[in-house]
DNA sequence: CTGTCTGCAAACAATTTGCATAGGG
DNA sequence: CCCTATGCAAATTGTTTGCAGACAG
């Protein structure tokens, strides 16, 4: 990816710098983040956390960024073009990285909705643990 | 379980008013609820929130309690005792329902180990979807 | 121009903490 | 009695909202 206005004018956004900025640095920076990760990589225009948050839940809407929430209050958000997949999540200092798991889950989740009659719609898995940092 | 007060002594814990209710309370309703909804079920001696935080916490410290985060902003709490399992959220109502899969996910945390060097502790999975009231 | 976007500050919700008092061992 | 547990209120943290001015189309 790299024509970022066009990415953003594609989903109907005005293509203002500081969407511009917020999509570079996802895609650059792929891996989940969190907001105050996010602000703080953004230097260059300034950018007030209100307007970052509606930025994210902007692109989340229109499907260009996923929101992780797994623990303790904030969340993580990253680019949204890529496969299907799950995370390891370091207990000590919140590091974390994808993993990609085979597609059991996918399956089971019909039997939880003939066990259970919910519709199932989505899952999450996530592994905690020490990362080799940490460890 | 019966007798609260010889299980927090056991644990090391003064067996005050407070924390037997608390325990009765999620020993009788065995499913995870919120810090909110345990509050608003103990109208019997009337609750600080504070307090039942400050239980919980001890509570979980001593393995008594398992605290789940799953999603933005609140905690589900439920009693300790039960097997590993998972769960299904309904994105709609909240209500959160224990479920029980194969033991593959154990297996996988050791593949997880070599791929991301990290020491696995723990995982956790969720089915999201609508219960049967809400879809 | 004109409506949408942004920054600033104040509002929020869940949870936590400080402190003086109450109560269990 | 002594120390821990509790209630109350205020503090914290991550996120959201209201509003007036700034900027893209």
């Amino acid at each position: 990816m790299k024509d970022y206005k066009k990415a953003l004018q594609s989903k109907g956004f005005k293509a203002t710098q500081g969407r511009e900025a917020v999509l570079a640095l996802l895609d650059r920076n792929r891996k989940p983040q969190t907001a105050a990760g996010i602000l703080a990589g953004m230097r260059k225009p300034k950018m007030d956390q209100a307007t970052l948050y509606r930025i994210l839940e902007a692109f989340e809407r229109k499907g260009m960024v996923k929101k992780i929430e797994f623990k303790k209050g904030y969340a993580f958000y990253e680019i949204a073009d890529q496969a299907h997949h799950h995370h390891v999540i370091c207990t000590s200092c919140n590091r974390m990285e994808d993993i990609h798991l085979p597609h059991e889950l996918e399956d089971q989740g019909r039997q939880i909705e003939k066990q259970t009659k919910f519709k199932v719609q989505d899952h999450t898995v996530e592994f905690f643990g020490l990362c080799p940092d940490c460890k």
